[in-house]
RNA sequence: GUCCCUUUCGUCUAGAGGCCUAGGACACCGGGUUUUCAUCCCGGCAACACGGGUUCGAAUCCCGUAGGGGAUGCCA
C-alpha cells in the first residue's frame, strides 16, 4: 500500500518556520517512499483563520517547492462528516452526553473500557487516598484525592477505563465496591456512586502504547487520561475528532507532526480505534527553539518563512538549512540537493531531542547557493533588492562584481556608494585612516594622477603602487584610505574594478572631500 | 502538583559496546594566497549534563539526580 502522509496547518496567522519545517519532513517522506504528500487547511477556528493566511500559506510552500498530490481539503468543510462519526459513535456507546443528553451539553468521547488492541496490562497498582477526600464514581470517571508530599491532598480524576479490576477499601481494609460488577450500571444507566470513607483502592494498571517512528516506544497509563469532549456545547466538532475524521477520510497511514502532539496521539489512537478503523503510523518530530534556547513563539518576529524571503533568502538554501535541523544524511553531506534530501530521507534519522534555530549557519547555507547561481540568475535576484532609482545599465557589472560576496540578497541595499555621490561615512574610522599627514599627502597625489592621467584598471594600480613608493608607506597601506574615501565602506571587491564602476569623477571627488574634512577637522556622527 | 519526552564542542550534528586520543559543518581565533576586499587554502580553540551500576571494555546498555521542553482546554 502507498503512503500517504499530509500537512494540516491552521490558517491563523504568518507560517512559522517550525510549521513549514513540519511540512518539509512530511513532503521528504512521502517522496522518498513515492507516496502521496497532501494538503489539509484546519480552518474550524472561525475567529482566527482567515483567507489572507490561507494565501500566504499556500505562497510560501510554493516558494519553497513543496507541492501537493490531491486537492486540498478544509477542514472546515467536513464537518458534516465529523458529526456523523460522532453519531455513529455515540450509537456503539463510545460517546455520550452528561446531564442525561438534552440539548446543550457537550458530547464528551468515553476512553473504552474494553476492546483495545493498543492497550495492555502492566500488572497491580495500589493508591493510597487521602482521609479527607471523597472517592467518586461517575459515567464520566473517577475522582479521587491522593496523599501527596507533606500530606497535601492531590486531586485526581481519571477514566474509567484506567480502572479495571478496581477493589475499593474501608478504614478496617475490607472490600466495599467492586467496579467489574457495576461497570455496565454506571455506563448505562449513568448510576453514580461515592465513597467518603475508602482508604485505597487497588486496580490492574493498564497503559495505551505506540511506536513511534521517531522517538521509538511510547506509552501513558489509562489511569492517567481523561474522557474528552469531542462536540462543544455549541454543537461544534473540536480539534480531536475533526482532525481523526479527516485522516480518515484522506485516508492517511503516517502521521509525522511536531512533539507537542504525543499526548494528543494517546487519545487519538483510541478515537481511530473507537472508529473502527486502521491507527496511522506516527513519527513526533522536535521542535525548533530561538537563539535563547526558547520555543518560537509567534512574537519572534524573524522567524516567518515570509520573512526569509523578503530578506533574501533562498528557497532552496532555507528548505536545505531547516531540513538539517533535527535530521542528518548519516555522511558528512549538508549541502544537498532536493533529490540526494529525498534519496537519503528516513524517518529512522531525525533526531528526538530539540535543536536550535541557527541564524549564522543558514547564512552560510545561503551564501553557498548564491556563490553558485548562474551570473544572470543572480542578477535577476539583484534586481529584486536594488534600489530602483540606480542606473539600470550599470547593476549587471556591480552584481558580477559582488555575487561572491553576498550572503543574503538584502546586502545589496549596500551597493549604492556604486550609484549615487552621497556617501555616509563612519568618522572614526575615516579620521584613523587619515591621521597621518603622507596618507593624505599620497591621496591628494595619487588623486590628481587619475585626474589628469588614464582611468583603466591597470593605471589606477599603477597609481597606487607609484605613490606608495613616492610617499614611503609601505606597501599596500594606501589602498584602504583609498577604498575608504571612494566607497566608504571597509570591505567589498578589487579596489581598481570598484573605482572603475564608481567612476573617475566621483572617486576623486570623494577623495578630495575626505581631505577637505581631513583638514578641518572631522565632524562627528 | 502529576504525567510524557529530552540531554555529545557556543550552535547544527556523526556515533547502534572495542574502529573514539570522540569525526564533520557553522561561528570564533591565528596563518597563507590576494600589494587592498571577498573567495580560497592551512592551522587552532572547543563537547559525551551529573552520580551510580552492568561489562575485560560504556558517549553507546540499566537505574537515579539535575537541567530543558511538552501535556494536563468546550485552542489547534
Amino acid at each position: 500500500m502507498e503512503n500517504r502522509v499530509r500537512f494540516a496547518p491552521s490558517p491563523t496567522g504568518q507560517v512559522h518556520i517550525g510549521n513549514i519545517r513540519t511540512a518539509i519532513f512530511n513532503w521528504l517522506f512521502a517522496r522518498h517512499t513515492q507516496g502521496k504528500f497532501l494538503l489539509r487547511i484546519e480552518d474550524t477556528d472561525i475567529e482566527r483563520s482567515t483567507q489572507e493566511a490561507i494565501d500566504t500559506l499556500l505562497e510560501c510552500l510554493e516558494w519553497l517547492g513543496i507541492d501537493y498530490d490531491e486537492p486540498i481539503i478544509y477542514q472546515s468543510q467536513m464537518r458534516d462528516s465529523h458529526l456523523a462519526a460522532v453519531e455513529r459513535m455515540t450509537e456503539a456507546g463510545h460517546a455520550y452526553k452528561v446531564d442525561g443528553g438534552e440539548a446543550g451539553s457537550p458530547i464528551y468521547f468515553r476512553i473504552p473500557w474494553d476492546g483495545m488492541e493498543a492497550i495492555r496490562s502492566v500488572g497491580e497498582a495500589t493508591i493510597e487516598l487521602h482521609p479527607e477526600g471523597t472517592l467518586e464514581i461517575t459515567p464520566r470517571g473517577i475522582n479521587f484525592i491522593t496523599i501527596g508530599k507533606g500530606d497535601k491532598q492531590v486531586e485526581n480524576s481519571s477514566c474509567l477505563a484506567g480502572f479495571r479490576q478496581m477493589k475499593v477499601y474501608d478504614a478496617s481494609g475490607a472490600v466495599i465496591f467492586e467496579i467489574e460488577s457495576n461497570i455496565q450500571d454506571v455506563i448505562e444507566n449513568q448510576r453514580a456512586f461515592s465513597f467518603p470513607g475508602a482508604t485505597k483502592i487497588t486496580f490492574e494498571r493498564r497503559e495505551i502504547f505506540f511506536r513511534d517512528l521517531i522517538k521509538g516506544e511510547m506509552s501513558k497509563p489509562l489511569d492517567n487520561m481523561k474522557d474528552l469532549i469531542i462536540v462543544r456545547s455549541d454543537g461544534t466538532p473540536v480539534f480531536h475528532i475533526a482532525n481523526v475524521c479527516d485522516d480518515i477520510t484522506q485516508e492517511i497511514t503516517h502521521i509525522v507532526r511536531g512533539d507537542d502532539h504525543v499526548e494528543n496521539t494517546y487519545r487519538h489512537i483510541l478515537l481511530f480505534h473507537a472508529m473502527g478503523h486502521q491507527v496511522p503510523q506516527y513519527g513526533h518530530m522536535p521542535m525548533i527553539v530561538n537563539a535563547a534556547g526558547k520555543p518560537f513563539s509567534k512574537r519572534d518576529g524573524d522567524a516567518f518563512v515570509g520573512d526569509f524571503r523578503e530578506k533574501g533568502y533562498l528557497s532552496e538554501a532555507l528548505y536545505n538549512y531547516l531540513a538539517l535541523l533535527g535530521w542528518s544524511p548519516g555522511d558528512d553531506r549538508e549541502k544537498m540537493t532536493r533529490d540526494e534530501m529525498i534519496e537519503a530521507f528516513t524517518l529512522e534519522r531525525v533526531k528526538s531531542a530539540p535543536a536550535q534555530f541557527d541564524i549564522n549557519k543558514l547564512n552560510n547555507m545561503n551564501g553557498l547557493y548564491i556563490a553558485e547561481m548562474p551570473a544572470d540568475d543572480f542578477l535577476v535576484q539583484a534586481k529584486l533588492f536594488a534600489d530602483p532609482a540606480w542606473p539600470a545599465d550599470k547593476l549587471p557589472q556591480v552584481a558580477a562584481l559582488m555575487q561572491s560576496r553576498t550572503k543574503i540578497f538584502n546586502q545589496i541595499s549596500s551597493w549604492s556608494y556604486f550609484f549615487d555621490g552621497d556617501i555616509e561615512y563612519d568618522m572614526k574610522n575615516l579620521a584613523k585612516q587619515y591621521k597621518k599627514p603622507e596618507i593624505c599627502k599620497a591621496a591628494a597625489m595619487a588623486a590628481e594622477k587619475w585626474r589628469n592621467g588614464e582611468f583603466t584598471a591597470e593605471s589606477i594600480h599603477q597609481v597606487l603602487e607609484e605613490t606608495e613608493t613616492a610617499c614611503e608607506i609601505p606597501h599596500g597601506k594606501l589602498f584602504q584610505p583609498i577604498r575608504l574615501a571612494v566607497s566608504g565602506v571597509a570591505g567589498g571587491a578589487e579596489l581598481d574594478a570598484t573605482m572603475l564602476l564608481i567612476g573617475r569623477d566621483r572617486c576623486i571627488n570623494n577623495i578630495f572631500r575626505v581631505l577637505e574634512m581631513a583638514q578641518s577637522g572631522f565632524p562627528e556622527n
